[in-house]
DNA sequence: AAGTGGTCTAGACCACAAT
DNA sequence: TTGTGGTCTAGACCACTTT
C-alpha cells in the first residue's frame, strides 16, 4: 500500500485509510489512540497526529475530545436535499399554504425549521453591488437570517435587495414573509422570470465555523442566486450550507424549452 | 482582534488573515518567513505553521516551496464556467461544428481544451446502481475522462451508461462522439427530456489531488446529473472539479414553464 | 550558495469527558 | 481519577528553488 516515495504520515494516513475504506475500522468505532499508533509505527506522537489531521480534513474521522478518543465518521447520506428548481407551481402552493418557503420544503422532508431573521441597510459589498449591478457604495436592504433543522444551525442565508426598491416595503421589516420573496416583489411590481444561480466550494472561515458549528474538515457550499425582472437584477440571495449536511438538487425538463 | 480565549496558533492566523482581507498584504505579495513570524510573536515555528496551515486551508495562501516562499493567494475570478443547461440550440450548434461539447464550450471562453478517454464495461457501484436504477451487480459501460484546460488538468468527467443501452455502440468505443452524448443517444431511440443535478463537496482524497493537482486545503465539486428518456435514467455524468478553477453556473427562464 | 518550507523528534503541560 | 486529544517548545535534517 504504501509507496516507496511516500512521506511517513502519508503512510500512516494511508494505512488508517485503508483500514476504513475496507471496513477493519466501521463506521463509528474508535481510532486507536496517537501513543498506541506512535508506537506500533515507532514514530512520534507528531508525525501520527499529521496523518490523522489529513484524515480529519477529509471528512473520515471526527475530532475527539476528552476520553472518548476519535471515531471513524458515520458518513451518514446527506440528510437533506437543497431543491432549487422554483417553479411557478411551488409558488402557488406556497401561496395557499401561507408559510415561508425553507418552511415549506422542510416540513415536506419531515424536519423541523427554524429561523432568525435580521434586516439592515447598507453599502453593499463589491460582490453584491456587482451582481446586482448597483454603483459602488450603492445601498441595500439585507435580511440576514441563520436557518436550523430540528434545532440544528444548518445554513446562513442572505439576501440582498437594492434600497430603491425594497426600502419601506415589508422586505425592510424583520418579519416573515409567508408568501417568498418572490410572490411579495412580484405583487410590488418587481416580476421575476430570470434567475442565475452561481456555486462554488471552500474551506470556511472561522465566522462560519463557530455560527454552524461546522466540524473541521468540512468545506461550505456557496450559491449566490440572483433574481431579474425583464429590466433588471433585482434580488440577491447569497446561501452557504456546510456540505456534511445538505445537497443541492436541481431538476428540470427539456421538453418544451430553452434554458 | 484577537480575543482573550483564542490560542496563540488562531491569534496569528487571524493576525494574518486581517492583513490580507485589508490589503496590507495583496494577492501574489510573499508572507513573511515562518522564522521571521516566530521571533515576531516570541513562539516558536511549530505554532506559526500551525497558523499558516490553517490559512492554506481556507484557500488564502499558496503553499511554497523552495526559496520562493508563500503568497497571498490571487483570487482571480473563476476561470471556467460550467453552463449547465442544455438548451436544444446549443446542441444543435455542436452537431454543425462537429466538435465534442467539452472542447466547444472551452473553445467559446477563449481556452484551449483536450481530454483523454478510457471505456471499461464493469459492475455499477452502489451510488451509480441507485440513480440508473439499475439491480445490485448491474453492469454499466463507463466512459473515463481527465479534461485539461490549457494543458492544466481541469476535471474529471466519467459518465456511466446502463450496458443494455450502450453495448455494441459507439457509447462503448474511445472515441470522442463529435455530436454530443445527448445527440448521439437520441439517434438511438433514448430521448433524455428530464435531468437531475445533485451537487455537493468534500474535501479531496489523495487519488483526486494527484491526478487533478489539487492544492492543499482546496475541496472538490462533485455533481451527479442523471439524464432520463420519459420511461427511465439512461444516463448518469459525475464530474469533480477542484474548487479553485470553477464556478458552476445554472440560468433559466421562468417565463413559459415549469422546472 | 543561501534561504525557504517540509518533515520529524521527544519531550511538556493543559482541557476535557468518561469512569 | 484516568486517558484522551489540543497546544506548544526547541531543536534537527532534508528538498526544493532562486540567486
Amino acid at each position: 500500500m504504501a509507496n516507496g516515495d511516500q512521506v511517513l504520515w502519508e503512510a500512516v494516513a494511508a494505512s488508517l485509510r485503508d483500514d476504513i475504506s475496507s471496513e477493519r475500522l466501521r463506521p463509528g468505532e474508535d481510532i486507536p489512540p496517537e501513543l498506541d499508533l506512535a508506537k506500533r509505527w515507532a514514530t512520534s506522537r507528531t508525525t501520527i497526529r499529521r496523518a490523522i489531521e489529513a484524515l480529519t480534513a477529509e471528512g473520515l474521522i471526527t475530532e475527539g475530545r476528552g476520553r472518548r478518543g476519535r471515531q471513524v465518521r458515520d458518513s451518514k447520506p446527506f440528510d437533506f436535499y437543497a431543491v432549487q428548481s422554483e417553479s411557478r407551481a411551488r409558488m402557488a402552493e406556497r401561496m395557499v399554504l401561507g408559510t415561508d418557503a425553507w418552511v415549506t420544503e422542510a416540513a415536506k422532508q419531515g424536519r423541523q425549521a427554524s429561523q432568525n431573521i435580521e434586516v439592515t441597510i447598507s453599502e453593499a459589498a463589491p460582490d453584491v453591488a456587482r451582481r446586482l449591478e448597483l454603483p459602488a457604495n450603492g445601498r441595500v436592504v439585507v435580511r440576514r437570517r441563520v436557518r436550523f433543522l430540528d434545532g440544528e444551525p444548518h445554513d446562513r442565508n442572505n439576501t440582498y435587495y437594492p434600497a430603491d426598491i425594497a426600502e419601506g416595503t415589508r422586505l425592510a421589516q424583520p418579519e416573515d414573509i409567508p408568501e417568498g420573496g418572490i410572490a411579495y416583489m412580484a405583487s410590488l411590481g418587481y416580476d421575476q422570470t430570470r434567475f442565475t444561480d452561481e456555486v462554488s466550494a471552500r474551506n470556511p472561515a472561522p465566522d462560519n465555523v463557530r455560527e454552524l458549528r461546522i466540524p473541521r474538515g468540512v468545506p461550505v457550499l456557496i450559491q449566490y442566486r440572483t433574481g431579474c425582472t425583464t429590466e433588471r437584477p433585482v434580488k440577491l440571495t447569497v446561501t452557504t450550507w456546510p456540505a456534511d449536511r445538505v445537497r443541492l438538487v436541481w431538476e428540470w425538463d427539456d421538453t418544451d424549452a430553452d434554458h
